[in-house]
DNA sequence: TGCATTTATTGGCCTTATGCCACCTATAGG
DNA sequence: CCTATAGGTGGCATAAGGCCAATAAATGCA
């Protein structure tokens, strides 16, 4: 660093700029009931004291080390899962979007399985697991409806080109039990066969060797090869025809 | 409204949270001399002056409508160009990445026909199309060189399961033209006629029944037949194995 | 014990999509 | 006209995907 710039960061007051408000929301999604749900959160606060919005804060600029951090720290006061899938959707910033001000937010969403959940946290006053379909009725506080349409838009995207969806099950799981979350995503049923030939091709999941125990014949049960990514995708998990927007 | 929240937004004042810096940087990308270029500003001020860096600048909450807007109107300023392809690719946000305090960016990338602009932007002294490989090598100002890398990285994967680089094309193109555009993002050499058969399929272009003049046999114009919007997407434009990463 | 029932998993054939590459075509310039 | 060269097609062998029926593994009851 020069002087001349050691000067002028000296002479800077980064507070004479007010910038946004800037905040991190997050939309946290688990299968559930044989469908797709997300955690909402009831205001406990103005504005918007009252509805029901997705789990979110400010960013804290001295607790957090980026945004990743503020996102991880919402989802584990709100859920207490520490090492979810986390990925980032969109930012949305602007001057209509809350009530105080210019408000920019940073979407993420987590995937996380429902099984791995504290099952105290279903008695919570204020917090409330979803149908996904029902949570975008409702009248959701800020621009909370059109973040959730996102990030719900970007994981049914995702079922179509990756593998992502596997973050939603358990750590062990039945391709029985993968094909149906590929479905409840997709929203249209999968050829069986051609479902299981593409994910062992895919070379992503292994037998254990164990069987989930069930009434009648007993599924085989997969792992993960590998950990899954951001932006881990292949073709050809799926069939279904492109979505040529 | 209720009149208890509007006591509350009254005696809300924005400006006693500091928040972070809110900026937006863009990568900027054309085809030229046959390979992916990239826009690239010499910084003027502190801190990192003398720099190369993307072109950006903070968000005016009084001017721009939203991030999209900052977004709009920088692209403007720098290339004249109005109505480009835009796409938002991340946000990062952290402490450590500008000297004047927490900082968050929100990254966009532009696609741009080389062609649409002023020849005179080329000899601009603090401006300049760089090589995408060449840029990367650069010591350029604050983190860009990571969002390069992560703006590039999206174009490349979108190479792979969208048309979106028909984007970085003149209205009117060949189908050669669009093929070597695939060729240049993806870094690898496709088969022309499974190219071409896989183009037409999609049904996203029509023969403009004009031909490109040329020393040999003329190409046949090909326009698209319908706006190339975000996110728009179609499997198997391209042969390309799995980037199973 | 043997059979009906139910869910998991596999076989196998037919159709479509891709990879390959040789061949045909349209121009310009000798 | 003939040649060189880049655009554009034909056509077949192979791979991938869709379909659906057969097989397999349990449970519970006759």
């Amino acid at each position: 660093m020069t002087d001349d710039e050691r000067k002028f960061l000296e002479a800077y007051d980064a507070s004479k700029f007010a910038g946004p408000l800037a905040t991190v929301d997050m939309a946290i999604f688990c299968i559930r009931d044989d469908a797709l749900h997300v955690l909402l959160i009831k205001r406990g606060n103005h504005p918007d004291k009252g509805r029901w919005a997705l789990p979110g804060g400010f960013v804290d600029t001295r607790r957090d080390a980026d945004t990743h951090a503020t996102a991880l720290r919402k989802l584990s006061e709100k859920t207490g899962i520490a090492t979810p899938y986390l990925e980032q959707v969109v930012t949305v910033g602007g001057s209509k979007r809350d009530p105080r001000g210019w408000a920019l937010t940073v979407l993420y969403f987590a995937l996380i399985d429902h099984a791995a959940l504290n099952p105290d946290s279903d008695n919570v006053e204020d917090a409330e697991w979803v149908d996904v379909h029902e949570a975008l009725k409702r009248d959701l506080a800020f621009d909370h409806r059109d973040l959730l349409t996102r990030a719900a838009r970007r994981l049914g995207d995702k079922a179509r080109y990756s593998a992502l969806p596997l973050k939603l099950l358990p750590s062990e799981f039945t391709l029985v039990e993968t094909q149906r979350v590929f479905e409840i995503l997709l929203g249209s049923p999968l050829e069986k066969k051609s479902f299981r030939r593409r994910i062992l091709a895919a070379d992503i999941v292994e037998e254990t060797g164990r069987t989930r125990p069930s009434a009648r014949r007993p599924a085989q049960l997969y792992r993960l090869t590998r950990d899954i990514q951001e932006d881990f995708a292949f073709p050809g998990l799926i069939h279904t025809k492109p979505a040529l927007l």
